[in-house]
DNA sequence: CTGAAAGCGCTTACAG
DNA sequence: CTGAAAGCGCTTACAG
């Protein structure tokens, strides 16, 4: 049980001041080689290591980045934190993960408590509940401290700064397109509730492609659930009395309910009916029959992040801090694609 | 672009000392209540809060809990960072992740960096190569540097800490009774390579199972995957050469794959062939047909591990460290239970 | 009732 | 070549 060694204490032994340490164990050429080597030496002994927050404390920063998300058990989450993860390790960060829940106040708080000194930046992701409030003073907060933020996938345009997103609407758009260019004429939707700005633009995909393929729309064919776990009344309804032969579902839990219910019902996918789901996740690959789906690259996602995060970590230091330059902040724009699978072939 | 107020700031502007802003800000009794009452305001107004970092350094703790595990794509231990995650919060607890991505030299790199001062305590599950090389050391020294750490998952009888695992061996055990109780004869067994740990305790608990129930133990039954990309041709040997009515795999990817598989050969699941599968994750609930499985009920394992850190960490203050009273350590085995699904109805 | 001092563990500009 | 001093932001035992 022996605690971590000390710069002070190895001073103490050597009969050394902790200047004459310190700069030994940085290799400063201050330093005469005799007593250099000799302070070296024991500090290896000792496997003494610095202490980290004495020298967060010292320099100001704390190399790690703040991660605040609504949720982790969902496996785009867990995409995107492995991005930043990697990216963070390769530069000398860690990552501190804070889960929102979806809960506007335990966001705010947990905002709050990382931006008291633990970290340097924060990647985030808006909660629903944020999202539906519209309330964004905390984040400002934070950015007003001068501390940078990287949103990711759900942002908003309230706030000003470095954002790293796909292209929602498009991605729906061309996810629809495709079923319609394979003959579906009645495309349903399933999607969520409106204040979830993604669930919205890819809304919005959707209405764009029926419109410009001339097709009518229909607003019985739209369904939007709350939450996934009563959905499946929902899509009963829309399955009983709705004639349809294509769905587009804004994510795959919606994509495999629909595909398990109409199963059970008769109903043949692909062949009466081809499903279209957003997220690349680990369902579609396995459900049957697997499922077309819109990729949304959350290892790629997170890595932009952390590394415009990290630049501007980096280069801030730099700029001296008298000067306030204007401020140019990027919105990355993730490439999508789709992966088609059984159920559209 | 204010930068963040100090006690040293909020002094100046007041025109008192640092120790009078700290104790007022602490109310304490010591200072006169018009004074006390002024800093308040005066820091509210400012929104000051304590540096958190500064914090850390002067009570030699940081109140965060390191975490380090294999992976985080991977839906068992989302929800065991998902259950720690509450529980740390709940007690004012942040914490900070770090992935192995099954590497040791990673997890050492790892858990050197973050014992040098930047968390309190760590929970871990070891990384395959650590598991395969059996080298333990950095573990133990962190151990021996008097930062308590527990395991959960995948545990090493070689270290001596707090622990919180599953029975793994009478979970299988179970599962494979499961299957004979159903009247399965001939019991195939889909796992990973020795090494993990949890993999062979499964394994011994699928021998004994069948052992205890006069089977014979068909080592041609057995196939033992390394990793899962390639495992498709070792199943498709599996379900081509070998004659058998029931297959026990060790993770919810074998299982589900070994039941796409079998679906293509015209091998009904469950009548011709019947599936339980360890680990009850996502892919389980939306699989068709949905997959039997053996809960492991991670948010359970991870807000227990949590919990038990917690409590030492909480404690370990109190005591002088003066006196070297010996630790005992505990291990909590988490109950499993079968979860009966559409793959041995 | 208020403040100067010491200290957490480190770095570095400045003296000697 | 070595070390005392100041400082990062905070707390607290001790003087006054």
């Amino acid at each position: 049980m022996k605690k971590k060694v000390t710069l002070k204490q190895i001073a103490k032994e050597l009969d050394v001041s902790i200047s004459t340490v310190s700069k030994s164990l940085r290799n400063s050429l201050e330093i005469g080689e005799e007593t250099r080597l000799k302070v070296q030496a024991f500090a290896k002994f000792y496997h003494y290591k610095p202490n980290n927050i004495a020298l967060s404390l010292k320099n100001r920063k704390t190399k790690t980045i703040g991660i605040v998300i609504p949720e982790i058990v969902h496996h785009f989450f867990s995409t995107v934190i492995n991005g930043i993860e990697h990216i963070a390790n390769e530069n000398g960060y860690n990552v501190i993960i804070c889960l929102s829940d979806d809960s506007f106040d335990k966001e705010v708080l947990n905002m709050e408590i990382l931006a008291n000194g633990s970290i340097d930046g924060f990647i985030m992701s808006l909660s629903k509940e944020t999202q539906q409030k519209g309330d964004f003073h905390h984040i400002n907060e934070v950015i007003n401290q001068g501390m940078p933020v990287v949103m990711f996938d759900r942002v908003t345009n309230d706030i000003l700064c470095d954002k790293v997103i796909i292209n929602d609407e498009l991605a729906a758009y061309e996810a629809v397109q495709r079923l319609i260019d394979k003959g579906r004429k009645k495309i349903a939707l399933v999607t969520t509730v409106d204040y979830v700005s993604v669930g919205k633009f890819r809304t919005d995909g959707y209405t764009k492609a029926l419109w410009d393929n001339g097709l009518p729309f229909d607003e019985n064919l739209i369904i939007k659930i709350e939450n996934v776990e009563n959905c499946e009344i929902t899509i009963a309804q829309l399955l009983e009395e709705k004639a349809f032969d294509a769905v587009f579902a804004v994510n795959e839990l919606f994509a495999v309910t629909i595909i398990k219910m109409a199963n059970k019902r008769g109903i043949k996918v692909p062949e009466d009916l081809a499903v279209i789901a957003f997220t690349d996740g680990i369902i579609s690959k396995y459900s049957t029959p697997t499922i077309t789906t819109v990729s949304q690259n959350g290892i790629e996602m997170g890595s932009v992040a952390a590394k415009i995060l990290i630049e501007r970590l980096e280069t801030e230091e730099e700029e001296s801090e008298g000067e306030e330059t204007e401020v140019v902040y990027k919105t990355v724009v993730i490439e999508t694609h789709l992966i088609e699978r059984e159920s559209t072939l």
